[in-house]
DNA sequence: CCGACGATTTCCT
DNA sequence: GGAAATCGTCGGT
């Protein structure tokens, strides 16, 4: 795990470089729509395309791990931009993003879904219940379809197993939206991003009012 | 120290 | 549509 990118490779199959992420998390979450994820692992390599994402900052997202402030866990998403910022939630489940913009500035981009184009079945030998098309739709089914844990949490993307290609494989209307309930200076601010017509996409439920029953 | 709950997924009705 | 699974993290005593 860990290799370099070979060298003579393919102007197409180059990744993008630093300066990509060095900047404003709603930009970049635009930006990688359409792009292919590269991942090598000792099993082989899967590559998928993004077609959702979710910008999150520091102190202006409500949302954000790092709104209030700096802590052992979202300790990554202060350091600099191309790393990976891996985190566990509901007691099972991993989440990669994107750290972007200047270090000292928490900003990441979620990993939300994408559509697997290669590697398919070392992808579904991770997910076995899984059709095609849900191999890595959703944050949760995305890392695993990757092989991705905690181990991958600072992982540097612009020269490590992971990888965005600077190439974009499709184009398409990119579709944003703001979270439910949150709101910012000037009107909602579109934090999501995501692909017009992609089925993998699919209605997503939107806000997400956590269902509480009796506890 | 304690308790609430989460950047979710899956299964059940 | 609704709830369970499952545990680390964080804020409040």
């Amino acid at each position: 795990m860990g290799g370099h990118w070979p060298a003579g490779t393919r102007l197409s199959n180059r990744p993008l470089p630093r300066r990509f992420y060095q900047r404003s998390s709603l930009d970049v979450a635009r930006d990688l729509l359409g792009r292919d994820v590269v991942c090598e692992s000792a099993e082989g390599v899967v590559r998928a395309r993004l077609v959702e994402v979710e910008a999150y900052q520091g102190a202006d997202d409500p949302g954000s791990h790092a709104f209030r402030g700096q802590t052992p866990r979202n300790a990554t998403m202060f350091g600099p931009a191309g790393h990976l910022y891996v985190y566990f939630t509901y007691g099972m489940h991993w989440c990669a993003n994107i750290v972007c913009g200047a270090v000292g500035v928490a900003e990441a981009v979620l990993l939300r879904a994408a559509v697997v184009t290669d590697g398919r079945d070392i992808a579904g030998s991770r997910r076995p219940a899984s059709t095609a098309r849900d191999l890595a739709r959703g944050p949760a089914r995305l890392t695993k379809a990757f092989g991705i844990d905690g181990s991958w949490d600072g992982t540097d993307i612009v020269r490590g197993s992971f990888r965005v290609l600077a190439t974009p494989s499709i184009g398409g209307t990119v579709r944003t939206g703001p979270r439910v309930g949150v709101s910012g200076p000037g009107g909602p601010t579109p934090w999501r991003y995501w692909l017009d017509g992609v089925p993998e996409v699919s209605s997503y439920r939107p806000g997400v009012v956590r269902t509480r029953s009796g506890r």
